[in-house]
RNA sequence: GGCGCCGUAGCCAAGUGGCUAAGGCAGCGGAUUGCAAAUCCGCCAUCGUGGGUUCGACUCCCACCGGCGCCUCCA
C-alpha cells in the first residue's frame, strides 16, 4: 500500500502480527456533514473490510472534534451551546454513516472526553522541552523537532514566510497551539496553564495513543490534512514518545464539484463565457468545502441511494480526486443497475435473494485447484490482486462487471430461463456466492434497495399490476399485439416498464433518468 | 513564491518500458424478441504539446501549455 510518509508503495507489515490499528481523522461537528466528509469513511470502511477479509483483526478509530473555534463561532451564531451543537451534528454524521453502510467503526472518541488525557500529553511535551507556555497558551516549538516537515516535504525555514502580526506569543511563526487560553464566555477546562481548551492537532495524538497505543499501523485522512494537521500530529507524538507514530499514512483524494459544462481539465465552455455568468456552479472543478457551500449529505440522500454514492467513491482510486455531481451520480446509478438486474434474475431462477447469501471466506483458499477452466475463479483472483495492490477498488469494480457478464452469459447459454436444470442452477449459485464474497469486501449490495421492496401501500398496486399483466398476456397469446402494445405504452407513460422474458412477463418502476 | 498532484476514446475512469491500453456511461452494428425491454456478441482511444534517454515509451527525464490541491480553517 502507498505510504505518504515514504511517497511510495510498501509491503504492509503490522506492528503486532495479525492486528491492525487504524485511525481516521473525523469531522469537526459544527455543520451538517456533506459528501466530502463521507469519502474517508467509505474508503476506510472498505479498507477495514478488506483487511479483515484478509485475516487481520482490525481496530478502527474515528475521532469526533467537538471543541474548536468553528464550533464556538457557529453555536454563538445559532444561539445554542457548543455541546448541544456538537451533539446535534454528531447525530447527523452518524446517521449518514449508517446510511452508507459504514458500520465497522470500533471507537469514536470525542475530544471533550479526553481533556485530561490531552492535558497530560501537553504537559509531557512541555517537560521534555518541545513545547512552551506563553500567556496562557501552549505552543509546540517546531525548531526542537529536527524531523519537522518530513510528511509534507517542507522545511521550517520555508514556512517563516509572511508570519503575520498576531504571532507575538509564539517564538516562531510555524509553531502551533497545543492549548488555547479561553476568552470571555468561551467553553473552558482548567489546566496547569489556566483555563482554556485544546488546540486542533493535539486531540488526535492524545486519543490515538490512548486507544491504539504509541505506535499503530494506519493513519488516514483527506489529502488536505497532510499539512498542517498530520505533520503536527507526528511532531507531537514522535517528540513525546521518541519514536514513530503511525507506520502507514493513507490520504484520500478530495471530492471535486464536477463542472456542469465541459471537461474537467480542458477548456470548459464556462471559461469562455463573460465573467458575469461565471458563478460558483459553472466552475470547472473545485474542491467541495464549506466555501462552496456543499449541500448537506442528508439532502443528497433524498435523491440518490447510498449505494450509488459508494459505487461512485469506489470506482475512482482512493488517492485520486473524485468528480462529483449529479451527472456522475446518475452514471453510477445506471451502472449499478446491471448488478441489480442480475440479482433479480437470479432470484427469479433460484428463489433466493442475493442479499441474504452468505459467502464463505476463501481468501486463502486453494485458488490453483479451483482455477481449472473456471472463469469465475479467474476473475476472483484478478479482483483480489487488484485489491492487494494499494486497494485498487476501481479495478476491483471493473472485474465485478466482467463477472456480471459472465454470469448472464452462463444463464443465457444454458437456457436456464426456458428449462430449469438443477445442475446449471447449482453452478449459478456457486458463481453468485463468489460475487457475494467479493462485493462483501467492498461493502456493496449489503441491503436490498428500498425501491424494489413492496411496502404495505404497494400491495394494491402490485395486485393491480398482476391483473393488468395477466390481461395483456392473454392478448399476446391471442396475437392481439395492438392491445398488448397499447397496454405497454400506456404503462410506460405511467412510469412502469414491462419486460416480456422467456420465463414470463415482468414489470418494474422506471428508474429516474438523472 | 514554496511543496505536490493531474492531463488516457463523446463523457467518467484503471493501467503498463515491448505481448489485444481494463471497466462503466453514451453511441453504432448483429443475435434474441410478435415488436420492445433486458441479456449476449461485435465496433468505437496510440494515451496534452515539443524534445531527450532507450533496441523499444503512453509508461522514465526535460521544457512548455492547461487544470487542481496544499502552504490559514477544511475529510
Amino acid at each position: 500500500m502507498y505510504n505518504t510518509l515514504s511517497k511510495r508503495k510498501e509491503e504492509f507489515v503490522t506492528v503486532q502480527p495479525g492486528h491492525v490499528g487504524m485511525y481516521l481523522c473525523g469531522p469537526t461537528v459544527y455543520k451538517p456533514s456533506h459528501i466530502g466528509h463521507m469519502v474517508g469513511p467509505v474508503i476506510f470502511d472498505t479498507v477495514k473490510r478488506y483487511l479483515e477479509y484478509s485475516g487481520w483483526k482490525v481496530t478502527w478509530v474515528v475521532n469526533i472534534t467537538d471543541v474548536d473555534d468553528k464550533l464556538i463561532a457557529e453555536s454563538a451564531l445559532r444561539g445554542t451551546t457548543m455541546a448541544k451543537l456538537a451533539e446535534e451534528m454528531t447525530a447527523d454524521y452518524l446517521a449518514n454513516l449508517a446510511a452508507l453502510g459504514v458500520r465497522s467503526i470500533d471507537k469514536m472518541p470525542k475530544a471533550t472526553e479526553h481533556i485530561d488525557n490531552i492535558i497530560g500529553f501537553v504537559q509531557g511535551l512541555v517537560e521534555k522541552g518541545f513545547a512552551y507556555a506563553s500567556e496562557g497558551d501552549v505552543y509546540f516549538d517546531v525548531t526542537k523537532d529536527s524531523d519537522y516537515g518530513r510528511l509534507s516535504n517542507r522545511s521550517v525555514e520555508s514556512m517563516q514566510g509572511e508570519g503575520g502580526s498576531t504571532v507575538d506569543r509564539k517564538r516562531s511563526a510555524a509553531d502551533f497551539a497545543l492549548w488555547k487560553k479561553a476568552k470571555q464566555g468561551e467553553p473552558m477546562w482548567e489546566s496547569p496553564w489556566g483555563p482554556g481548551r485544546p488546540g486542533w492537532h493535539i486531540e488526535c495524538s492524545a486519543m490515538s495513543r490512548a486507544i491504539l497505543g504509541e505506535q499503530f499501523d494506519i493513519h488516514g485522512g483527506g489529502l488536505d490534512l497532510v499539512f498542517p494537521h498530520h505533520e503536527n500530529e507526528i511532531a507531537q507524538s514522535e517528540s513525546l514518545h521518541g519514536c514513530c507514530m503511525a507506520r502507514y499514512w493513507m490520504h484520500n483524494g478530495l471530492m471535486q464539484a464536477a463542472g456542469t459544462t465541459g471537461k474537467v481539465g480542458g477548456r470548459s465552455a464556462a471559461q469562455s463565457l463573460p465573467e458575469a455568468t461565471l458563478d460558483a456552479q459553472a466552475q470547472a472543478a473545485t474542491k467541495i468545502s464549506k466555501s462552496t457551500g456543499a449541500e448537506p449529505f442528508k439532502k443528497l440522500l433524498e435523491r440518490h441511494r447510498p449505494e450509488t454514492v459508494r459505487v461512485l467513491v469506489l470506482s475512482t482510486h482512493y488517492r485520486s480526486p473524485i468528480h462529483f455531481g449529479e451527472e456522475p451520480l446518475g452514471e453510477s446509478a445506471r451502472a449499478m443497475e446491471a448488478f441489480e438486474r442480475l440479482f433479480s434474475r437470479y432470484e427469479r431462477l433460484s428463489g433466493k435473494s442475493f442479499y441474504v447469501l452468505t459467502a464463505k471466506n476463501r481468501r486463502d483458499g486453494d485458488a490453483a485447484a479451483n482455477l481449472a477452466g473456471n472463469e469465475a475463479e479467474l476473475l476472483r483472483v484478478k479482483f483480489l490482486a487488484a485489491m492487494d495492490d494499494d486497494f485498487n477498488t476501481a479495478v476491483g469494480i471493473a472485474t465485478l462487471f466482467d463477472f456480471v457478464r459472465l454470469v448472464n452469459k452462463y444463464i443465457d447459454q444454458h437456457g436456464l430461463e426456458k428449462k430449469s436444470s438443477a445442475d446449471v442452477l447449482s453452478q449459478l449459485s456457486e458463481m453468485m456466492l463468489v460475487l457475494r464474497e467479493l462485493t462483501d469486501t467492498l461493502g456493496l449490495f449489503l441491503t436490498e434497495p428500498i425501491a424494489t421492496r413492496i411496502g404495505a401501500d404497494e400491495k394494491t398496486v402490485s395486485k393491480l399490476m398482476e391483473l393488468v399483466i395477466e390481461i395483456r398476456s392473454r392478448s399476446r397469446a391471442a396475437k392481439d399485439f395492438a392491445t398488448a402494445d397499447l397496454v405497454r405504452t400506456k404503462l410506460a407513460e405511467a412510469g412502469i416498464v414491462v419486460e416480456d422474458r422467456a420465463d414470463g412477463t415482468l414489470w418494474s418502476r422506471k428508474k429516474e433518468a438523472t
